[in-house]
Order: C-alpha cells, then sequence, then structure tokens
DNA sequence: TCCAAAAACGCAACTAATTTGCGTTTTAAT
DNA sequence: ATTAAAACGCAAATTAGTTGCGTTTTTGGA
C-alpha cells in the first residue's frame, strides 16, 4: 500500500507520525514535502518542488531532505527522460533504512516527460545468463500518459 | 547483427561506409570514433571517449558526434548509474535517421557501473493498461557483470 | 521545563556535465 | 576548382547538483 492511498480514503493522515517512525525530523518544510508527495500520484523532480516552495525554501534544503527521505525508504529515484534526479513515495511497508525493494514498473510519458508508478506490472524476475549475476530487474515503459493521451 | 560482430568476424569493415550509409561525414575523428564503439562491447561514457582520444580532440567534438551519430541511428542511449551520457552501437539494421528500435536489454553492473547491452533477453511486451498508451518497453538488469564477477 | 547534542537549514561558493555562439577548417558535391 | 554544408575548436555560459560552515530548530534526557 502506498502512503497516498491512506489519503485517498480520507483517513486523518499523521505525517508526523510517518516522518518520526522512518527517523526523520519533524520540521514545517519536511511534513510539507511529505504532504506534497503523499497529495501527487506523479513523480517530482527537484525543481517542481523548488518551485512548489517558491522562494520559502533554499534548494540545498530540498536537494538534502531528498536524500534522507531516500535513505530513509520514504521515497525512490525512479528514472527520468532528461537524467534528473526525481522521485515517488515508497510503498507503505517494504522498504526502510538501507532497504529498497521495488516490485513495480515505472511508465514515462513522451509528451509531458513525467515518470509513473505502475503498481500493476511487476517485472520479470530473469534468471542468470552467461556469466552475469542478476539480482535484480527494472522495467520502463514509454508511450502516451493518460493526461496526454486524452488531450491529444 | 551488432557492428562489432562484423569486426569479430574479421571482415574487413569500411567504417566510412557504414558513416557514408548513415549520412555522416567521414572525419578522422568520426572515423576513429566509429572503431571504438566497434571494438568495445561495453558501452562508453562521454568521459571514457575523451580519455581515449586525449588532447587530440576537444570534448565539445565529442558531445556533437555523439549526438549526430545518434540522430542517425548508430549509436543508442543506454542507461547510466549515475546518470551520465553513456551510448553503445545500434543493431545494424534496426535503427535509422529518427528511428530506434531496441529489442534487447541493458546491464548495469553494481561493481564497475558499466552498463552492458544484453541481446539474448527481450524485454516483455505490456499491452496498454488504464489509459496509458505504451509504445516502448526496456528493461534494465541490475548485478555482477562477468569480469566483476569473476574477480571478486 | 531546561539544556546539551544532533539534525536541519541558509548562504555562498564550488564542481561536474553539458550546451551555445562564433569564427575557422575540412568535407562533399558539382 | 568552387562553393555550400558540415565539422571543429575555443571560450563562455548554463544546468544540475554538492560542499563547507555558521546559525537555528528539533530531540531527548535530566
Amino acid at each position: 500500500m502506498r502512503f497516498w492511498m491512506l489519503n485517498n480514503m480520507r483517513e486523518k493522515i499523521q505525517y508526523e507520525v510517518i516522518l518520526t517512525s522512518k527517523g526523520l525530523s519533524k520540521t514545517k518544510f519536511r511534513i510539507d514535502l511529505l504532504r506534497l508527495f503523499c497529495n501527487s500520484k506523479k513523480s517530482l523532480l527537484v525543481d517542481d518542488i523548488i518551485v512548489f516552495f517558491g522562494n520559502m525554501i533554499n534548494k540545498v534544503t530540498v536537494y538534502r531532505a531528498l536524500e534522507d527521505f531516500e535513505n530513509k525508504g520514504l521515497i525512490h529515484k525512479v528514472p527520468d527522460k532528461k537524467n534528473r534526479k526525481r522521485f515517488s513515495l515508497c510503498d507503505f511497508d517494504e522498504c526502510s533504512q538501507n532497504s529498497h525493494i521495488h516490485n513495480h514498473s515505472h511508465f514515462i510519458c513522451d509528451i509531458c516527460n513525467t515518470t509513473f508508478c505502475i503498481d500493476d506490472i511487476i517485472p520479470p524476475t530473469i534468471s542468470n545468463i552467461k556469466g552475469y549475476h542478476i539480482k535484480q530487474s527494472s522495467l520502463i515503459l514509454e508511450g502516451y500518459c493518460e493526461e496526454c493521451n486524452s488531450t491529444n
């Protein structure tokens, strides 16, 4: 279950509890950042976040918060068309400090360049081949997202 | 069939013919760059190329040659651990100007960070789901490559 | 509630990677 | 041989991300 589902279900979300449970400080910015992630089904670029908070927050603070969130298993890096840093929320239970397990695929839209997590599609498990030791596989899909598909 | 296979088969390769057939000029540097790609089974970083050619060539020239090679369907971008530009040769017949078709997977080594093309593994075709229009899928494998596997 | 330690923050400066502008040289095509 | 197009080199600019350090906020125990 993803964090944003809690939100969708109109449960009273305790962002602060989540931060504490992951060992992260409850500063105003970090609470707002977590809320932003929870309210967005799209992955977020560093720049999306900087734009959202405007001059309220320094970009260095954004980079450091994202680094901490990622290290503590709250968010994960997703592929980006232009190789920039881009993140989505992790699954609620599956990730923790130093342990990221992602059993979903990523979809990149050719039009808006956004990356989405696709929970329904599980990447195939590939057995080891010709001397390579394969530890993990990930599937990246490309095309037109729901929004761009319908407005074009 | 990949270009480097021609090489392996000890056929007399006409790099110049290949460049011409793709609509690229046959300058000394571009011939040498194509030869470098043909002789390498690993993908190449911009920096690998800059180091290889030393002070013989300007980095801007490298970036521009790679851009042209990619646009003309001679090489393709492969994923890189640190989000840097990294390229491999395309399949001989399948790619051309504005049309890249890649039916192989990519393997990233956790130790040496190199990316390899894995011809044997074809990414699954995913049917369209929930409003998304999926045009392409790519599979990224991670683990230890042959070389790192055997020396550790 | 008070206090010290740890974590987060802001600012400025820095680094790495890539891009742009422009004048010069090389290549292609006739 | 001529000329247009493409490639090249250099310098400067841009973009994305990082580092150092002094200040502020948060945390956790007395």
